[in-house]
DNA sequence: TGTTGAATTGTTATAACGTATCATTTAGGA
DNA sequence: TCCTAAATGATACGTTATAACAATTCAACA
């Protein structure tokens, strides 16, 4: 879905090798604690997202992986990503249909994403609040909560400022 | 995607015929106000989404329109729910794909869905809350909100305390 | 009242996203 | 080494969504 790497909203610049590195680390640390198997195609595909730095459709990480010949079916993206998500190191953009590496793994948190709705980018933020409001209504009506999810949408300064389309 | 019409998940017991007409009429009159075409394939579409009274996939509810004749293909059905979605009178559930009638049309609301992991029912809260921390971010990327969605992923009460997948 | 332009609907076709199923391989413990 | 559970390979299919264009309807207005 997204078509431009261009700046990632929401990231300022950094040295991106370096964040890849270290969130790889972070993962197989985190991978080696609970007994995971951070498979090789695991692996590969947590680094695509962290080197695009954007969110992904599952056909587009798959693309990536049958051009490495790791994979050639959709199984195989759906379940790398399914076991990134299960285990924090990853997030699904369900508005997009899409997937994001987490900016947070190993902080339990609760995502928050703001997503371009000219240029698909999106920046992952939390949001520790309103818990409070979310639960006495859980409460209220007897559900149990797991897990939570908040996305916005609306424009990133870029596209904001161009004619519509033009930055993306 | 959900599969059975029992006691809508977070909704008390309800005078339900009653509760439809009402909305139908607010709705009726919003789209006079605002200078909208209510038609008759919007109208039934949110008919059917306030009677079924719960989430549905454009699937579901394109066959209900099949069966009424208002419309064999699948644009039918999503145009009729984009539109109710555009004007504030339903709510698409991403989680889900899904589309559920609107619990509070008119207020001005940020809603927040409690989804069943089990049964897939939905039930309509709102999150006024912790607005603030998530304008905060957004401020400080430069991004414009529109829109915000809170989707929390649980159990219901029923769904616990039954064998998984009986409730449903 | 007839015309016109915009919105809506009809229709076809296809794109995009996701999963069930079963065979095969691999890793790691008994 | 053997066994088992996890992971992967592969096929086929199901579900969700939209692009594109034709036909129609509606309402405003000359």
């Amino acid at each position: 879905m997204p078509d431009a790497p261009l700046e990632p909203l929401g990231f300022e610049r950094h040295d991106h090798k370096h964040c890849v590195s270290d969130a790889m680390a972070t993962a197989e640390a985190r991978c080696a604690d609970a007994g995971l198997r951070f498979t090789p195609v695991r692996r590969r595909v947590l680094e695509i997202l962290l080197e695009e730095h954007q969110a992904m459709g599952a056909y587009d990480v798959l693309s990536r992986l049958q051009a490495e010949g790791l994979g050639a079916q959709p199984p195989a993206a759906y379940r790398a990503l399914d076991f990134l998500v299960a285990n924090g190191l990853a997030h699904r953009v369900e508005r997009l249909n899409a997937f994001v590496a987490c900016a947070h793994p190993g902080e339990d948190h609760i995502p928050a994403f703001l997503i371009c709705r000219d240029c698909n980018r999106v920046a992952e933020t939390v949001t520790l609040p309103s818990r409070d409001v979310l639960i006495e209504a859980a409460r209220a009506c007897d559900f149990e909560i797991d897990k939570v999810l908040v996305e916005a949408e609306g424009r990133c300064g870029p596209c904001r400022d161009a004619p519509a389309g033009s930055g993306a």
